[in-house]
DNA sequence: CGGAATCCTACCGGATACTG
DNA sequence: CAGTATCCGGTAGGATTCCG
């Protein structure tokens, strides 16, 4: 049994690459996943929107991440057989809840950028 | 600027590999930095003990995950020059801070890691 | 004991071309 | 428009060996 009250909580007992966190790290943790989740937090979004508000992002790769979200139960895909073909892509209540440990690593980052930052070059600056 | 209080914030804008999100899951996304950080968070501990308690981790990567925390400011290195050399390591203030955003993410992944895992499974029967 | 150095491999992910 | 298919290089990371 798994408690969120002590330090155990945070790798699970005993350490292993099957954990909780390991399991979801391994799945958001990618170099896409996040800033995606990010843009359909915003709210439902075509294909090639997300392609172009996630910059950098190949097709392949962006397929490949929608994928994997929408097999975790995290996004949900709805496919309008117009011509040409529209797809949205919506996060779902599951993907929504993710948003919030989400924004919390987030706000460390932006609080702590800059002091890890000014920590890099000192190391590298000390050699 | 970016603020905490919007979606914007979640994503940065624009959306690029420097936000402040991907620079910190570039760091913390790897295999082993967040177990890493997980012992640690239970208190010092020498480089032997946490190769033990993280599962599978080579001596390699958990040397090059140690230097990356520590060169990031959230690790502090404790030479012993006795023979044989102890070497400990122990969160900074810094480092115990990330312990909390983390924790949330834990949270969240035992929360979901059941309806992930059946929506995987469902997604993959249905083919 | 706690590494550093070297070698080697799998696979992540980009580029390109084609399809319904 | 929203993909799929194929090729391909760079690199993350394991295994092994040696060092203070």
């Amino acid at each position: 049994m798994v408690t969120t009250s002590s330090a155990a909580a945070l790798r699970g007992d005993p350490y292993d690459a099957n954990c909780a966190t390991r399991r979801i790290l391994d799945r958001i943790g990618d170099r896409w996943t996040v800033l995606v989740v990010g843009v359909l937090g915003d709210g439902e979004a075509r294909f090639s929107e997300i392609r172009r508000r996630v910059d950098g992002v190949s097709q392949k790769m962006l397929t490949q991440t929608l994928r994997g979200l929408e097999r975790d139960g995290l996004v949900r895909r709805t496919v309008h057989p117009t011509v040409p073909v529209r797809v949205e892509y919506a996060l779902t209540e599951a993907g929504r809840t993710l948003l919030e440990p989400l924004r919390a690593l987030q706000k460390w980052s932006i609080e702590h950028l800059g002091d890890v930052s000014a920590s890099q070059n000192a190391y590298d600056h000390a050699e």
